[in-house]
RNA sequence: GGGCGAUUAGCUCAGUUGGCUAGAGCGUCUGUUUUACACACAGAAGGUCGCAGGUUCAAGUCCUGCAUCGCCCACCA
């Protein structure tokens, strides 16, 4: 099974990373291996599902971002071997293929209404089957993938046994109810909307003055006018009341009275209500119950008739009388004409307002009244209980825990000033409402779901029934997918062992439709579960990412067409580079702009893998396996060997506590520093040395063992180039972990491998082939010519010693006299670089320029000076002696020695300068 | 009207229990066909961490206020 990957040399790897090639190769591999089918075995339970290959332009980069963390977090947990993490994640993937099969029906000239729902879902569902993605593995947990996935993409209303259980259960429980209710409209999608759909946008309007005149007991103009201010006149046709401050002096007498609606006239009560602003426009407010939230409470309390004008189209009705059948727009020009014209328009003033606009099109919503279903959030279903309170305190009390912790304080506000939840829609897409209407006595019937549909009325027995047209808003089922993927209403395996799971992981744009609507719902729906929050909520984890943002800080969205192909990228670059540029890019929950430069330097990290991966290769032979190096043999390991290998532990540890910590971005950067810095930068170059001189301690098993480690936890960031590069190296591993990496094991801290002194050694060595790099670079010394160069050392020598070949080899130094005193140094015609524990000398003869290297000197001692002056003024002061931690003080002692030791080296370098 | 976030090198951003002569990538400058890699290597320049106070031995990091930008929520007609 591992055919692909018995390759025994390096001459078939191209000199440039191709990341086309490698993830098509891995893909199928991993297919054709069975890694990403579902297995019986409890060892391997996820299953990766595949969007659609060709989603572009909708699948955003957002999307990516999120099944990027996603994978990350599960492929880290199945190497650690939990293999319980689970996260949901597959919605925006439906949205996409929807909006993709209306795409392709416009290229055909049609719409979703002309083939109708039943064959729109069935092109959804043959496009989703049909196709296979090699980039952004969806997961699952394996069982009835098939069926979930079917009813997720389609949103098919047939088999959909969950969500006909949860309404159900919510019927039955009191807290679905459908009532006439003044909802959000939208004229042009045709449907009602919840709050939350409903987009708030600052346009310009004006705020229109218009006097009502007052009537005497007799119904007769009593010469009175109220006057009052609206934004939208043409809603003046549906007015039924004028409502005051109860205190407002200034209305005090006509409170109780009758007003004349202008142009309509019929008979308007004026009523006091604590609602009022006495203070804005004019203290009085025209109540128009059936078309203004506000007006509509302020009508229910005074039992104020409720009229509707507008039709659900936007066109006005009969009782907008001289102008029915006018667009509402048009209406409100008309109304506002003849309001002057017939003297009730006090004065017109421009205003600032906000107004309700539909989240998906656009178009202004109309709040009208209408019949739809929704469900009581905060009703007590059981003494103490509602979905908001119990969703509220799942998190105040911790079950439920947000990351970035500060998301949390934004559900908690929303959660508690939660409304009641329209939850019908007029639309295809969705489940349709499970609620059958007897034609003869109009009873509602909600069977229960195990009813496909019912055949007679539960109240009269008549046969003739029929379903409600209405679908779901998608977010109630979308509610239920944490635990109607697990078999819920069943009591499975699988809901038994991953209900709940651990983290669940979106953008934060996405806690109110879909988060907290997971918890509301799964706090309810798993109630017979007990009490505790632990068990019922459906994750313990929020974890919350950024929005991915155009290069001009832009959300990107479809209508603004800034949207950024992530296919393309891919292509371009890699998906391995289009993952790691996503997460790293920005801090937990931080919004990022994408640049395509970030995605490049991605990528030839990528590439500097697979050349350091070649490199390697190159130096191996099949026939003698390499070992793992063991903690017994350290000791007879060179120091750079030590020293490579303890960096790698602490880079292990320091990645398995901000994995921990969710801090994907760090842990990225941790891990990209030390595979180029530290491997590539240094440990190569040094093993280049040993591999070159005879009878120097072979490197081969370091070399291996560094990158195979470093590989392995890489993995999860970069999945298919690390997969590659593994199995190349696999063939030569004593004793490989495992078969493939994706099942490898995740390397473990392991402190013993730890060694300060061979970092100090080494570090020591690194500083000295810097300096004299330095110098040659400042003195334009031709790059490939060999120099003399003197080390002077003290403490440090024998590390000096030991890496005396690779200053050579590094610094291009020949010869290389290591001494233990300045003196034993020429003094003439030299450049001098002091550093902590060691003294760099560098013979210029005829190409020293002595005025340049004074000023270089004293420029240096200037900047120690000051250093030093400010470690000695910290260290003089007993407050911080006493105060600090002990090892801080420490630490600052060894810098100001060094500090100081430097100091004379350069002052004495500029001596003997002359 | 409330709430949140951002403000650090020319650009985009890291810096999560306060201890930093403040880092990265890109860009810039100077060099280099050094047999893994020019998607590279070596070297360099570049920042009073938005402003003003405060707490602390110590502040980019904590507190207060202010400024600018952005976002979210909200029934002010």
């Amino acid at each position: 099974m591992t055919k692909e990957h018995d390759i025994a040399n390096a001459a078939d790897m191209p000199k440039a990373y191709d990341p086309g090639a490698v993830e098509g190769r891995i893909y199928v591999w991993w297919e054709e291996s069975g890694y990403f089918k579902p297995s019986d075995s409890d060892a391997d339970p996820f299953v990766i599902i595949m969007p659609p290959p060709n989603l572009t332009g909708e699948l955003h980069l957002g999307h990516a971002l999120t099944d990027g963390v996603e994978d990350i977090l599960i492929r880290w947990h199945r190497m650690l071997g939990q293999p319980t993490l689970w996260l949901p994640g597959i919605d925006h993937a439906a949205i996409a293929v929807h909006v993709l099969v209306e795409r392709q029906l416009a290229a055909e000239g049609l719409t979703k209404y002309d083939i109708g729902r039943e064959k729109f879902l069935e092109r959804v569902w043959g496009f989703v089957n049909n196709s296979r993605s090699r980039i952004f593995g969806q997961h699952k947990r394996l069982g009835s993938s098939a069926d979930w996935s079917r009813e997720l993409f389609t949103m098919d209303p047939g088999p959909s046994r969950a969500v006909r259980a949860a309404f159900y259960q919510l019927y039955q429980a009191g807290l679905i109810y459908r009532g006439e209710r003044l909802i959000n409209w939208c004229p042009r999608c045709n449907t009602a909307l919840s709050d939350l759909e409903v987009d708030h946008e600052e346009r310009d309007g004006f705020l229109w003055h218009v006097r009502y005149p007052m009537l005497d007991d007799a119904g007769q103009p009593s010469g009175g006018y109220i006057t009052i201010a609206t934004t939208r006149p043409e809603t003046i046709v549906a007015d039924t009341a004028i409502a005051v401050h109860p205190e407002d002096e200034r209305y005090r007498a006509f409170t109780g009275k009758k007003a004349r609606l202008p142009i309509i006239g019929r008979e308007l009560a004026v009523v006091g209500d604590d609602a009022i602003d006495p203070a804005f426009g004019t203290g009085a407010l025209k109540v128009t119950p059936g078309h203004d939230p506000v007006d509509f409470e302020i009508g229910q309390r005074h039992n104020v008739p409720v009229v509707s004008a507008i039709n659900p189209d936007g066109t006005m009705n009969g009782e907008a009388g001289p102008y029915a059948g006018m667009d509402r727009f048009d209406c409100r020009e008309a109304i506002v004409r003849d309001l002057d014209a017939q003297g009730f328009l006090v004065k017109t003033e421009p205003y600032r307002h906000s107004i309700g606009v539909c989240d998906r099109c656009g178009t202004i919503v109309e709040p009208l009244i209408s019949e739809q279903w929704f469900v009581a959030v905060n009703k007590e279903y059981e003494p103490g209980r509602s979905l908001s309170g119990e969703a509220l305190r799942a998190v105040t009390d911790g079950a439920v825990q947000f990351l970035p912790p500060r998301f949390t304080k934004i559900y908690t506000n929303w959660m508690e000033n939660l409304r009641d939840w329209c939850i019908s829609r007029q639309l295809w897409w969705g489940h349709r409402i499970p609620v059958w209407y007897c034609d003869s006595c109009a009873a509602v019937n909600v069977p229960p779901p195990a009813v496909e549909a019912p055949e007679s009325c539960d109240a009269c027995g008549a046969t003739s029934l029929r379903q409600d047209e209405d679908t779901l808003d998608t977010w109630f089922s979308a509610g239920l997918w944490p635990f109607s993927t697990l078999g819920w209403p069943d009591d499975t395996d699988d809901l038994r062992r991953f209900y709940p799971t651990d983290v669940m992981e979106t953008a934060y744009e996405i806690i109110f439709f879909w988060v907290a609507r997971m918890i509301m719902m799964g706090l309810f729906c798993m109630r017979e579960r007990g009490d505790a929050f632990e068990k019922r909520v459906p994750f313990r984890y929020v974890y919350l990412h950024g929005l991915v943002r155009d290069d001009d800080g832009q959300k990107m969205s479809k209508t603004r067409g800034n949207v950024v192909d992530p296919i393309g990228l891919v292509d371009k670059y890699g998906a391995d580079a289009v993952r790691f540029t996503l997460v790293t890019a920005a801090g937990t929950g931080q919004d990022q702009r994408l640049r395509e430069e970030k995605i490049e330097s991605a990528r030839n990290f990528a590439n500097k893998l697979w050349n350091a991966s070649r490199f390697v290769i190159m130096q191996l032979d099949p026939s003698q396996k390499v070992a793992t190096p063991s903690l017994a043999d350290r000791a007879s390991l060179p120091a750079e060997d030590r020293w490579v290998l303890s960096r790698l532990e602490k880079l292990v540890a320091e990645v398995d506590r901000l994995l921990n910590e969710f801090q994907l971005n760090e842990a990225g950067h941790r891990m990209y520093d030390f595979l180029w810095g530290d491997y590539c930068d240094w440990y190569v170059e040094v093993a280049k040395v040993r591999l070159r001189q005879d009878g120097a301690a072979d490197p081969r098993p370091v070399l291996v063992h560094v990158l195979e480690t470093g590989l392995r936890l890489l993995h999860p960031y970069m999945p298919f180039v690390t997969e590659e590069l593994w199995g190349r190296l696999r063939p030569f591993m004593a004793t490989p972990p495992s078969e493939a990496l994706m099942i490898a094991p995740y390397p473990k801290s392991d402190a013993a491998w730890r060694d300060e002194e061979a970092e100090r050694a080494v570090d020591g060595v690194i500083d000295v082939v810097r300096a004299i790099r330095n110098i040659r670079s400042e003195k334009k010394i031709e790059p490939s010519r060999p120099i003399e160069a003197y080390v002077v050392s003290n403490d440090a020598r024998p590390a000096i010693e030991a890496g005396a070949p690779y200053i050579e080899a590094l610094a291009r130094v020949q010869p290389l006299h290591i001494v233990s005193d300045a003196s034993e140094a020429p003094r003439d015609g030299v450049a001098t670089a002091v550093l902590p524990h060691a003294q760099v000398i560098v013979p210029l003869a005829g190409l020293m320029d002595a005025g340049a290297e004074r000023s270089r000197l004293e420029k240096e001692i200037a900047e120690a000076e000051v250093y030093a002056k400010r470690l000695q003024g910290k260290l003089s002061n007993e407050q911080f002696r006493s105060k600090a931690p002990r090892d801080v003080v420490a630490a600052e002692e060894d810098r100001l020695a060094a500090a100081q030791t430097r100091l004379e080296g350069l002052r004495r370098a500029l001596e003997e300068l002359g």
